[in-house]
DNA sequence: AAATGCACTTGACCTAGATTATGAAATTAT
DNA sequence: ATAATTTCATAATCTAGGTCAAGTGCATTT
C-alpha cells in the first residue's frame, strides 16, 4: 500500500476520491545513488518524500565548504524550502546517498492538492510545524553542547541510517570538520 | 484598526464574519517590561501576536546558560512552538523586554478557528513555513559564518530594535559570550 | 594491474572564542 | 539621593576545535 497516502492517514483523514486526487498529482521515480536532484541556485520545483534509500540536502559556502543541512529516511520530505515556497534560486543541492524510491510533489501539483483537497493543508501544516520544532532544537544544541554531546544526539536520531553515511558528512551535520570528528571518535572508543 | 487583521489579510481573505471570528477567539492584552508570560517547563497554552513593544524567548541550559531563542517585534507571533504544538512541558521561557501590547491565542481558540475559519488554516501555514525557513537560514548561518559576520547579520534584520536590547541578549543570539561579544564590538569600533 | 581519486587517520601547530577576575558605568529599587 | 543590582569593558590565561600537511587503505576507472 502507499506509504505516502498512509503517512497522511497519520494526520488527517480522506476520502477514497480524495486519495485518489493525491496519487494523481504525486509520481513515484527511482534514482541511483550519486544522483543530483536539485543544484544550488536552481529553483527547487519539487519536493521528494521518501519512501526508500537515503538523500541529503547541503550547501557550499563561499569557502567551498560543504555544510549537510538534512538527511532524509523513507517517510521523510526533503526540498529546499527556502527556494520551493519562494520559487526562488536557492542554495541547496539535494543528492541521494543511497539509491531511492521517491515519491515526487511537483510545487504546481501542491497547490492544486491545496484547492482541491483542503484537507491536505492541515497535513502540511502538521508537517511544516514538525520540522520547525526538529530545527529549533537542532539550533539550540548547536549553542548548547559540545561536538561530542551533539554526536550522541546525532547517533540517537539517525541510528537506523549511520552505517550508510560518509563520516565527513556526519562530521559537516554535526557543525565540525571530517580531522576533527576523526580525533574524537578515536577518542570515544578508548572510553 | 486591528494589526492581526491586517496582518491576516496579507495572506488571505476573511469575511466580514471570519473577521469576527478572529476578534472574539483572541484577546489584547497589555504586559510591562520583564513579565516573564512563560516559565520553562511549563506548557505553553497561548502564543502572542506582538503589537508594539518586545519580547524575546529563552531557555537556560544545565549549566545556567542562557540562550536567546528569537525576538518578537511588532506584527510577529512568539511562542514556545514544541510545547504550544505538543502541550507538553516545554524548555523556553518568554519575557517582555519593552512594555507590550499584544494579542492572545490560546491553544484552544487556535483549535476553534481551524475548524470555524478553515482559511485560518492557510494562514497559519504560511507563518510557519516563513519561520522555519528563517530557522534554517540562522542554522546554516551558525555553521558557515564567523561570530562578526553573524552580528552583522543580526543588525541588518533587528536594526529596528537594536538600542533596546542589552547587548548580552544579542550576544546570545549570536553564540558568543557578552565578553567576546563586548571585545568584539571595540574591535570594530576601531575600524 | 596500474592508476586515479576519495575517505579516513594522525601529527604539529594555530586561533576564535571561553573562562575567570576585576572594576567602572549605568539602571533600578529603596 | 543613594544603595543595590545589573550591564559593560578590559586583561590574562586557557581550550575546543580548525588548518595544513603527509600518509594509508579502498574503490572505481582504464
Amino acid at each position: 500500500m502507499n506509504l505516502l497516502l498512509k503517512n497522511i492517514a497519520k494526520h488527517v483523514t480522506l476520502t477514497p476520491e480524495d486519495e485518489g486526487r493525491v496519487l494523481f498529482l504525486t509520481e513515484p521515480q527511482t534514482f541511483k545513488a550519486k544522483t543530483i536532484l536539485l543544484k544550488q541556485a536552481d529553483v527547487c520545483t519539487q519536493s521528494y518524500f521518501v519512501i526508500k534509500g537515503i538523500l541529503r540536502s547541503y550547501t557550499i559556502d563561499e569557502n567551498g565548504v560543504e555544510h549537510v543541512v538534512s538527511f532524509a529516511c523513507p517517510e521523510w520530505w526533503i526540498a529546499d524550502m527556502y527556494s520551493y515556497l519562494s520559487q526562488r534560486p536557492g542554495q541547496l543541492f539535494i543528492e541521494v546517498i543511497e539509491d531511492a524510491e521517491v515519491i515526487v510533489l511537483t510545487k504546481e501539483n501542491q497547490e492544486k492538492l491545496y484547492s482541491e483537497v483542503p484537507k491536505t493543508e492541515r497535513f502540511f501544516r502538521i508537517l511544516i510545524e514538525n520540522s520547525l520544532i526538529a530545527n529549533q532544537k537542532r539550533l539550540i544544541n548547536n549553542l548548547t553542547f559540545t561536538a561530542e554531546a551533539r554526536y550522541d544526539i546525532f547517533t540517537k536520531k539517525f541510528h537506523s541510517i549511520l552505517p550508510y553515511l560518509p563520516q565527513k558528512q556526519i562530521a559537516s551535520y554535526i557543525g565540525v570538520t571530517p580531522e576533527f570528528f576523526s580525533r574524537m571518535k578515536a577518542k570515544l572508543l578508548k572510553k
